[in-house]
DNA sequence: CTCGCAATAATTGTCGACATTTTTTATATT
DNA sequence: AATATAAAAAATGTCGACAATTATTGCGAG
């Protein structure tokens, strides 16, 4: 289910462009393919037993993503994450997520709202049964994309969902001892999910900007800490 | 100068592809290619004297920068800018923008604030000479341009100046009566350049929320109001 | 031994043809 | 006359080859 959800956001559009675009994205969000490393065309190509015109499509829809930086007539190279860039996108999505609880605390059905109720529960549940101290990442984005979606704002939905989710998925999948949600977080998540029942706009947008906030404090500390003991 | 900078935005490249992406751009936003109206492959090949194949990569590009919707199978399509689109950008950029002048507070050159000054001057000059109630459009991009420069957060420029901004002059030009800036803009240009040279990055931030709030709403009256005489 | 240049190799950009899917048109049936 | 079906036309997707550009290698001069 969770793969099929996953495909169906972009790509595996029964076009072979959509699977390669597909596999890449995958491939640049675990890391398989390296941040920074070159995508060479007629190599890939074979890898994947492809022409290359489907793969430079593939390319192209990647660079929409943001997950590639494309360079003509040098190629195409895979984003590479620093410290600064991770916290431009959390300033990013800060500023983007926050209007999104806003709208969503006007816009949202009561079955989204029921929606969000189910999911933070599993999250509860979760951390019970395994005294766990951290929120499973598939639920965590979960509950943002349904946050998100029940903004009803399509050019909102699309700057997060299509460009900077991906960088943050591929953050937090190669760094996770850096980015992994604390029990705090749950207890956040039910405050926003409680702004979204009393339509307040303002809490609701409050809430989650210092959730974001408290996310990237949190990264930029536990980066900051893992080099200095590198060093 | 003003051509030669859009240009390097995107495309221009040198490549053909780049060509046609600039092209393409601009005959979009103009509303030369209506809204709506799909891009045929094999029609606009020929129009333009070029094969497939970059042309295909055009449209790929002006899809990143949100200019059309492509549909596997079925081909692409001018995006439609609908009353409710347009609300949701400018509810993108206000959250976006205000985010851009909070960091620009804080992070802007004086050389930068510099520029800020004259761009205003020069629309200050332009309506007292010719007595005219509206700022030139390129020079208020020109001022909202440098601002989000300022931010330095490379994702917030790219999301407002790779797509956003496409749409939002596409809308102005198409709807100039509806969307042209008022005396007041001026003035609020004005404060906000004095907040930046405070660097006062709240004031910076609801400064700008404010004047792209009231855009917001002037728009919204001003079709509501068109629509109304249309019935 | 280092630097610069030229030849060579590899890569990206472009093209035209073919395959597959979608849309249109024409025909036939109810 | 309207609908459904099938053939035909057009459009998008894919492929392999060629062109143009960039990167690499090897050679020679300083």
């Amino acid at each position: 289910m969770s793969r099929d959800t996953e495909q169906l956001l972009k790509g595996s559009t029964g076009t072979i462009a959509g699977e390669i675009t597909s596999t890449l994205r995958d491939a640049i969000i675990s890391g398989e393919i390296e941040q920074g490393s070159k995508l060479s065309e007629t190599k890939l190509a074979k890898d994947l037993n492809v022409s290359r015109g489907p793969l430079r499509e593939a390319i192209r829809n990647l660079e929409g993503m943001s997950l590639i930086v494309h360079v003509p007539q040098q190629g195409a190279r895979v984003v590479t994450l620093t410290m600064e860039l991770i916290l431009e996108i959390y300033e990013t999505r800060e500023a983007l997520e926050s209007k999104a609880a806003s709208l969503a605390a006007r816009n949202m059905t009561s079955s989204e709202i029921d929606e969000l109720h189910r999911i933070i529960d599993a999250q509860g549940k979760h951390m019970r049964d395994n005294s766990n101290a951290y929120i499973p990442a598939e639920s965590d984005y979960a509950f943002h994309e349904t946050l998100i979606r029940g903004a009803k704002n399509k050019v909102i939905e699309s700057a997060l969902l299509r460009q900077i989710y991906h960088l943050i998925k591929m953050f937090r999948y190669q760094n996770e001892f850096v980015s992994t949600s604390t029990s705090n977080s749950l207890l956040e998540h039910r405050q926003i999910v409680y702004a979204l029942e009393q339509r307040d706009q303002e809490l609701a947008e409050v809430t989650v900007r210092r959730h974001i906030v408290r996310a990237r404090d949190r990264i930029e500390r536990r980066m900051r800490q893992a080099i200095r003991q590198e060093n």
